[in-house]
RNA sequence: GCCCCCGUAGCUCAGCUGGAGAGAGCAACGGACUUCUAAUCCGUGGGUCAGAGGUUCGAAUCCUCUCGGGGGUACCA
């Protein structure tokens, strides 16, 4: 098949016409030149009535081109006219946009594109010079082995997983990657909980330490201690064998939850040498220095507001050092970008971070840090705080028991990354049934329904033919231009890290194919127009199917 | 104190590399199932975009300040 016409070959043209035509007509250097490539030249109109795709170029170059905007967008017009692909329509609008409208010409393309094609949505945006697709790590949730996963490691396994999708179809090689801090002072504090919690188990009287572990699971891994780690009091034995045993636990959670992990990458795997090479590094370069008996960073020099510890006093390597070095080993690893979701009690961690690998000397934009903001319960209108050391949350299990994994990740991917979110339980409950994860499902369950009913009447549109574009009216164009804008949404959310387009987006495109489908009949009509508004359909069920898949939300062929 | 996030409809939130008349869901009210899934559809209300300045042809969007909510903050992670 030849070069059918989707939103990328549309978007493409379009560009190259402008860029080439503007470079004719203006005196434009490189600099004006990279600024235009910047700019999204071909966006969604804000308001349907304007056309289907809007460019608003003309404005933002006035300035610089020293000419009224109206001026430039004639120039523009003549570009789009010029640019190989038969518009509608093209117009100007005051005070200098230009509005395109798509004929059944393109749309049509589209359709059978949406249908046929399983690259529909993806693009090469992320790839090398040579071609090769740009390798990025994704690494998230990464809670410390010392406990239940909770709410907030939800949100943030939602959005890696979702995130990591998006990258994908931007052209990338992704890894997702979990952390586990199996080492330092936090996992001697839950060997020392647990110990603590088997002395009182067997009736000693004995103090529980200081922000200690707490929680029924402790008491529970105090009854399955081995009976010599217990007798030996071997701290750094319990601390071994608990933070697997939870970590195991997490990973059972998150797979239940349908986020797997291509690599758990232990803190322990960390060596001397590695460890040495951070700080040698560091020693190099002048980022380090010594105050207090303890090693600091000077990350303040870096762009953080202060330095921090690297080696304590008492000679303990920190969490920051081991970080560092996590990142110093993913930068050998030969990661072209690494993306890592941090919750929100990391706020601190993130100015670190990024100072910090500065300081050693990996190149600005390899990190990039994404912080999942909080989720507060509410219960009878009031927040409660969650933590770990307070004892209380929710766990994601427990989570999960209420709320469906889909049902979840929705909720997570429908709202911005840095936005907090208010749950509350109740709420979640008792609107389950009018969600619109279901909404969406909905929507294409009915298409694969129609889809079933089809082939058991005979009725099915054969593969491939070519319908009587004649026969669709305005509804359809409005429904086929959603199909058509999928791909730029696709590539809005990922390289804007927003979620919460594609989900706005689906729950919309569902809206409009209920809308339809309550009007229109699809089946038991003449059999050109059942054709058309099948192969309408079908090419919203393939839209959803991969917008849902992309989110890690199921499709159901059955509700 | 300092740093970060947030403040948009009754509620929960989109919209923010400046663009056209401010959106969606929920909640409220009134309608639609002998027909392919009513988990649906149709209709009705609802806003000083926290406030004040500034930049601009144009500001919910950018800058400054103020107020309010949340988080972080030097030897835990």
């Amino acid at each position: 098949m030849q070069n059918l016409h989707t939103f990328k070959t549309v978007e493409q043209a379009i560009n190259n016409a402008i860029i080439d035509h503007l470079k004719s007509r203006y005196e434009i250097n490189d600099d004006d030149l990279n600024r235009i490539k910047r700019y999204t030249l071909v966006e969604i109109p804000s308001e349907k009535e304007y056309g289907d795709i809007a460019i608003t170029v003309a404005m933002r170059l006035a300035k610089h081109l020293k000419e009224p905007p109206s001026k430039i967008a004639e120039s523009i017009v003549k570009a789009v006219e010029g640019c190989g692909i038969t518009f509608e329509s093209v117009d100007i609008a005051e005070p200098g946009f230009v509005n395109l409208r798509l004929g059944w010409n393109i749309l049509l393309d589209t359709l059978y594109e949406a249908i046929n094609n399983r690259e529909y949505s993806c693009w090469d945006i992320l790839k090398k010079n040579d071609g090769a697709p740009l390798s990025i790590q994704v690494e998230f949730v990464s809670a410390n082995p010392t406990g239940p996963l909770n709410i907030v490691n939800a949100r943030a396994s939602a959005l890696g997983l979702a995130l990591s999708n998006l990258l994908g179809k931007m052209g990338a090689e992704v890894e997702k990657e979990y952390f586990v801090n199996d080492r330092g002072r936090q996992i001697d504090l839950l060997a020392e909980s647990i110990l603590t919690a088997k002395k009182i188990e067997d009736g000693e009287d004995v103090r529980y330490p200081d922000e200690g572990y707490k929680g029924r699971y402790i008491e529970e891994l105090a009854s399955e201690m081995n009976k010599d780690l217990y007798r030996m009091r071997d701290i750094k034995g319990i601390g071994v064998w608990a933070s697997e045993k939870i970590r195991k636990e997490q990973e059972r959670v998150l797979r239940d939850f349908g986020v797997e992990f291509d690599r758990w990458y232990h803190q322990s795997y960390i060596t001397d040498e590695e460890y040495n090479n951070v700080l040698n590094t560091l020693r190099d370069r002048n980022a380090l220095y010594e105050a207090d008996k303890a090693v600091w960073i000077k990350t303040s020099e870096y762009g953080d507001v202060q330095d921090w510890v690297l080696i304590t006093s008492d000679g303990r390597y920190t969490y920051h050092l081991a970080d560092l070095a996590y990142h110093i080993n993913k930068y050998r690893r030969r990661y072209d970008r690494v993306i890592n979701i941090l919750g929100p009690d990391h706020h601190a961690h993130m100015a670190m971070m990024l100072a910090g690998v500065k300081a050693l000397g990996i190149p600005e934009g390899w990190l990039e840090i994404i912080i999942a903001q909080q989720v507060n319960i509410v219960e009878k209108g009031k927040r409660l705080k969650m933590g770990k050391r307070l004892g209380r949350y929710i766990t994601m299990e427990e989570l999960m028991k209420e709320v469906s994994p889909d049902v979840c990740k929705f909720f997570f991917l429908d709202r911005a990354p840095s936005a907090h979110i208010d749950f509350d339980f109740e709420v979640a409950k008792k609107t389950s049934l009018e969600n619109p994860v279901f909404y969406i499902q909905y929507a294409y369950a009915r298409i694969e329904s129609l889809r079933r009913e089809a082939t058991r009447a005979g009725i099915l549109i054969p593969d491939n033919l070519q319908v009587n574009m004649g026969l669709y009216g305005e509804e359809e164009k409005e429904i086929a231009r959603e199909v058509f804008y999928y791909p730029q949404v696709v590539k809005m959310s990922a390289m804007g890290r927003k979620t919460q387009l594609l989900t706005c987006y689906l729950h919309n495109l569902a809206g409009k194919f209920h809308r339809y489908y309550t009007r229109n009949r699809i089946l038991g009509v003449d059999r050109d127009l059942s054709y058309a508004r099948q192969l309408l359909s079908f090419s919203v069920a393939s839209v959803i199917r991969d917008g849902l898949n992309v989110l890690g939300i199921s499709a159901p062929e059955r509700m």
